[in-house]
DNA sequence: CCCGACAGACTAACCAGTCGGTATGTGTAA
DNA sequence: TTACACATACCGACTGGTTAGTCTGTCGGG
């Protein structure tokens, strides 16, 4: 009754993750569209008849990268934004941690900015939808602070997230692990930037 | 003696600069891989010949694209960098100039953040290089107004930097022509932004 | 004995770059 | 002024290599 298959050979991971774990370190690496299917497979340790017995085709492999990094930092931003705090620590809070959480998974965000117009077209719409999602969530907690008085209103907020995503987004071209800055300094400072625009 | 060729039948625009336009606009819609070279010299009127006369690989089209973009920021930024203005304005000056030119060369920009990886190592170290150029100026404007006490000094300079163009980087992805804010619209506020945290 | 979990050879399509060929304009020498 | 040589500007069929996805088959456990 192993519906969902425990093991294999090599180490204790299901294949299924293990693919996705090759996949995205390898569409990281070189690109979605220079990276053979044959490569992902060898990278997991098993074969094509492995991969589109869990995958639809390589793009789902794709999507599947985008599903997991949404589903987390939607995660992380409600709970962050429902606490029970002034809007602008919770402001700061949520602006430091998705700074945190990309550097974290740095290849998810590169493949993230880099491949979303490699997903089909209704998986393409899919994720933007959930995109919307999250930044609308965003969005709210400036807004709520330029409402409440305690942020300045002279920038539509739509355009303080997209300001702010900016520089999230950017973090794959720059952040390297071995530089001066921990991911944690990074957000401060980032998080920092944003709450000082904001003053009134 | 035209070492330069005039024109071409179609309209009066050269074919080298017909192929530069046909790949742009095919790069930045369709990525770089999905375009095939058949598509580029069907969409600039002409046959492969053409283009591999002109261009020695698919791959130099690519880099065109980065060299012509890299060269127009480089020379607008270092005409506002040196004017005769207090270091507020010359940085606002260049900070909102950078977005209104990406806006006004929004294929080129999609392409630029999208499509390095896809340059061979030498073009690719080469785009790098110049890019650093362009980073360290900008920075050392950053820099001049923290020692002259009028930008806070709270953040490094270089995150500064990063912060700015990743919004930049992010204009691709977000802006559409047919929005509500106007180019020099969105510039001034991005400038404003970045000024405001800069507050001391 | 049956089904999920794979293996791996195979196919049909595609694509970057090549190469021999053609056309057109220009400089030069008779 | 004509004739020839030659370079530039392009044409387009062809090649060698690659790739996503398929399909038939094997194997081990329940």
């Amino acid at each position: 009754m192993a519906a969902v298959p425990r093991t294999t050979d090599k180490d204790g991971t299901p294949v299924p993750q293990r693919l996705l774990a090759a996949a995205t370190r390898l569409f990281a690496e070189q690109g979605y569209d220079r990276t053979s299917v044959q490569e992902i497979v060898e990278a997991a340790g098993v074969t094509k008849g492995a991969l589109y017995h869990y995958f639809g085709s390589k793009d789902d492999l794709l999507h599947e990268v985008y599903a997991r990094m949404l589903r987390v930092q939607q995660e992380r931003l409600d709970a962050l934004a429902d606490a029970d705090e002034p809007v602008e620590k919770r402001l700061r809070a949520a602006a430091a941690d998705v700074v945190v959480t990309t550097i974290e998974h740095l290849d998810d965000a590169m493949i993230f900015f880099r491949s979303m117009h490699h997903l089909s077209p209704e998986k393409n719409k899919q994720v933007r939808a959930e995109r919307r999602r999250y930044h609308e969530r965003f969005r709210a907690l400036i807004e709520e602070g330029q409402q409440a008085g305690v942020f300045a209103t002279a920038t539509p907020a739509d355009l303080v997230v997209d300001y702010h995503f900016g520089s999230v987004h950017h973090l794959s071209t720059w952040y390297r692990p071995d530089g001066p800055l921990t991911p944690q300094e990074v957000a401060d400072h980032l998080a920092d930037l944003l709450l000082r625009a904001l003053r009134p």
